[in-house]
DNA sequence: CATAAAATATTACATCTGTAATCAAAAGTC
DNA sequence: GACTTTTGATTACAGATGTAATATTTTATG
């Protein structure tokens, strides 16, 4: 299991950018974060800079910019923040989450059938 | 939706005590953390402290020591930091979380049966 | 009543976060 | 080559958090 830095909420949107596309430029990363957030470019260059001092990312020198990259797998940082939330808030228990995101939010017929179809896939 | 306060990690663990059983006082508090953590009883003291001024608990003076209580309901925090992880770590998409923690996580064989009862019924 | 014990309130302090501004270095322009 | 522009590095600063220690107030005890 792959030790992965803490990210704090701030820095998972611009991980999301690096993770959907890489490598980019720290400009870049700002067009891409233009819409979703009201963040100043100089924002986003202090949480690319924590988080290359983090170890979540890595950049190569290429001419007069740095090219930014991830240095930590999505699936790896999903299934940290994922463990640690269920648990945060559910004492680790797992079935009482599903239950809850079953319950609480709203599902489309398609994606109960996905999800039942996964379940089936279990069923061994 | 009633709005409820931003509860850190080590004050969750408090508020899930109290929320199991209430009232309690702070030493009983600290006795039914005891097991589960390494905090010192000031560091309970503390964190109930910050729980009260920031309208988490609540409590009655009762003789010599106070007795706290839940000034808002699990269920209500149990949301809104779901939405929170939702929304940070899986960009607000249901599904996809969903999805990785049926493939992540183990489950039983009722559990599983449980969960697809539960489409079942969202089968309308 | 004076003092000790117990409980709460206040203060401490380093780290993390959100949100930038300023400084320094590199590179292109005249 | 000096100056401006661009880009990364360093510094800033307040609020949250983890983790307590100290101070103060209330209560029980002798």
């Amino acid at each position: 299991m792959p030790k992965v830095p803490q990210i704090s909420e701030a820095e998972w949107e611009v991980m999301r950018v690096l993770w959907a596309r890489a490598p980019q430029t720290a400009n870049e990363v700002c067009a891409a974060l233009a819409d979703s957030t009201t963040w100043s470019p100089r924002t986003i260059k202090t949480l690319l800079n924590r988080l290359v001092n983090k170890g979540a990312l890595k950049y190569k020198p290429q001419g007069r910019a740095y090219h930014y990259l991830p240095a930590v797998s999505e699936s790896a940082c999903v299934r940290a923040a994922s463990r640690s939330f269920l648990k945060r808030v559910f004492g680790g228990a797992l079935t009482p989450m599903l239950v809850h995101f079953l319950e609480e939010e709203k599902l489309s017929a398609d994606e109960i059938a996905e999800l039942r179809s996964m379940l089936d896939e279990r069923r061994d």
